[in-house]
This record gives C-alpha cells, structure tokens and sequence, in this order.
DNA sequence: GTCTATACGCTGATAGAC
DNA sequence: GTCTATCAGCGTATAGAC
C-alpha cells in the first residue's frame, strides 16, 4: 500500500472512530506512518484527505447494501436481510456519523457523499417496499417512501441506542422490531 | 440569570450545535459574556461543565417525553404522540448526539446521563407497547421492548437522515412511517 | 467572584532543503 | 516524494491579584 492509500485508510478508520471535527492531520499522519511534508504532497489539506475518505466509505456502504438488497427473494426477505445484516453497532456507521458533525454538515461539498448516500438508499428500499405492495406481499396503504426511511432511520437510530448503553442489545432490538412488524404486513396475515 | 446560569444554558447550546469536542471552554465563555476565572470558579473544567449541562438537558427530554407517553388516550395514540411530536429534525437531539461523540463514550461519567435517559425511553414506550398488546389494540406476536427500541430508534435515526440531507423531509417520513406500520397492527385489521 | 497573566501542547498549515 | 523548520492561533487549564 502506498503512501497516499495509507493516508486515506488511516482517515477513513479514525472519521469513523474520532470523527471529522475530532480527526486531526498529526493524527492520520502518526496512523498512516507518514510526515507532515508527505500528507500535503498528496493532498491540499485536511478537509481534501477527509472527502477522499468519505467517498470511499459512501461507495462501499451502497455497494455492500446494494449485494443485500438486489439478491433473489421476496421483498420482505431483502428488506430484512438488509436489516438484519450483522453489524458492529458499537462502532456505528462510517457515513451516518458524518452527519451529525457540523463541520461536515456546514460545507456542501463534504455533505455531498453523505447525502448521496442515504439518498440512494431510500431511494432503493424504496423501489423494494413498491414492489413487495405490487406483490401483494405488504398491505396497499404502506406509502414505499415513508417505510423506506422508517427503515433506514432504524438502522441509524440503533446505531444511537447501542453507543449509549454500551451494548449491542439495543441495536439488535430495534432492528427485529422493525423486521416483526414489515413481515407481519402481508394483507393475509 | 446568573453567571453559572448562563454558563450552563451556553453549553447547552454548544453541545447542541457543535458537540463535545467541537466545544471549548473558551467557545463558552464568549457565548456566556463570563471569563475564564469565572467559569474556573463555579466549574472544575470541561467535563464538569459539560455533565451539568447534559444532565439538565436529558431531564429536560424525559420531562417532555413523559407528557406526550402519560396522557389520556390509546396506547396507539401515546406512541403516535410521541413520535409526531414536533421537532426541528435538522437541529437533532440534545442527548442523542452525544451518543456520537467518543469523548462522551469513553467516559462512564459522561455517557450516565446518555444512557439513562434512553434507558427510560425504551422501557416507557415498551410499558405502553405492552398495555396496547393487553388491551387488544396491537397483535400479541408484537414483542413491547423490541418494539419499543424501534420506535426509539425511528426518531433517532430520522434525525440523522434530516441532517443528511439537509432538510425536515426524511425526518417526517420516517415517523410517518412508523406511525403507519404501527397503527395498521390491530388484530382486526 | 471575576480578572489578567502565563504555560505548554496541539491544530492546520507553509517554506524550502534533500 | 519526503523531511524538517517554522508559525499564529487555539485548547485547556493554573496562579495569583483585585
């Protein structure tokens, strides 16, 4: 791995770990093993390093979401098998952290990945809850965009509940609740 | 107000909008019209401060919490009132955005009021959740806590979409949502 | 109680040598 | 490409005068 690749894996771990307003350019240096001169050669500066890092991450959270969601079964089933993903909730979400540090949130440019990223995935979970309506497989008077974001809201939101008690529990709770409730949709139930 | 007054309701606000790490003592001094001896004087430091802050501000959450869940009505329509209150998504939860901060996760004397307060929302919605299953208005196969830690999730996790995209949107849908899928779950229907 | 002075390491860079 | 030097300002206090 060269130099500039150690730098944005070393940015990428501690944005997730520290955070962008807590990530300081020392810090992913010491991470990645490189000088000051080596850091500002590649990049032009933190919030360069950061969006090179972020839009790593975003590309591999839809990719990873997209292999769940788009494989064969039901719709229930690949809603579910999105949420029930295993996941360390403890750790949190590499995007979703991103959007509760303000200086991510005030610049258009480092939102730009983390917005696209939610975007798409209501977007598909979406398309996913139309088709399981169309199916007959959940009841007509879900509206696909609203259970689209109950959705992924609950994945993020576990992702609160988890840190806060220290414990993964609460994670694994929400999302099941979540999964009883979706699968119990079916109109013949 | 007085000057310890003033000291605390500014770190509620930085907390608020900036987090733990992106607030300094000095950001509060300025916010609070009070130097540096002055908030020396009535605090021992930063996380003495910040722990003030948090306390009164997850009282604050629980006080409000408690008299949207503790009203007349069915256990659909507490939930309903809980989750529809109104809120300005883009700001986020005062307790809840701590959750995110590792400054306050590592430290067990920071996260308490973090987690308690979560703690108690989670077993007052599944409280509720359980009468509405004994009352006959949600299907038995509902589990109260898992329910309730979704239900907990949902409002968290809307705020992180809100933020994300930089509108109320997402937020809204995502309690709608949820309202929607719980709601539809009495047996009858 | 509040103020000013002082301290030391860190932040986020820039400049220029090698 | 990488290294070292240098920098102005911030973060988080402590000490002591008033």
């Amino acid at each position: 791995m060269d130099t500039a690749e150690r730098l944005i894996e070393s940015t990428r771990e501690l944005l997730w770990e520290r955070g962008y307003t807590g990530t300081s350019p020392k810090a992913i240096q010491q991470h990645a093993g490189a000088g000051q001169g080596s850091m500002y050669h590649h990049f032009s500066g933190k919030p360069d390093l950061a969006l090179t890092a972020m839009r790593r991450s975003a590309q591999e959270l839809v990719a990873q979401a997209d292999a769940r969601m788009s494989g064969d079964g039901t719709a229930v089933e690949r809603v579910s098998a999105y949420l029930l993903r295993e996941r360390d909730a403890l750790r949190g979400c590499r995007v979703g952290r991103m959007a509760m540090d303000p200086d991510v949130i005030d610049s258009p440019e480092l939102r730009q990945p983390v917005r696209e990223t939610f975007a798409w995935l209501r977007g598909r979970l979406a398309e996913i809850v139309a088709e399981g309506v169309a199916a007959g497989e959940f009841d007509t008077a879900l509206d696909p965009r609203d259970t689209a974001a109950m959705i992924t809201a609950v994945v993020q939101g576990g992702y609160v509940l988890a840190r806060a008690e220290g414990s993964q529990e609460p994670f694994d709770r929400a999302v099941r609740g979540a999964v009883a409730l979706l699968a119990a949709r079916a109109p013949g139930k």
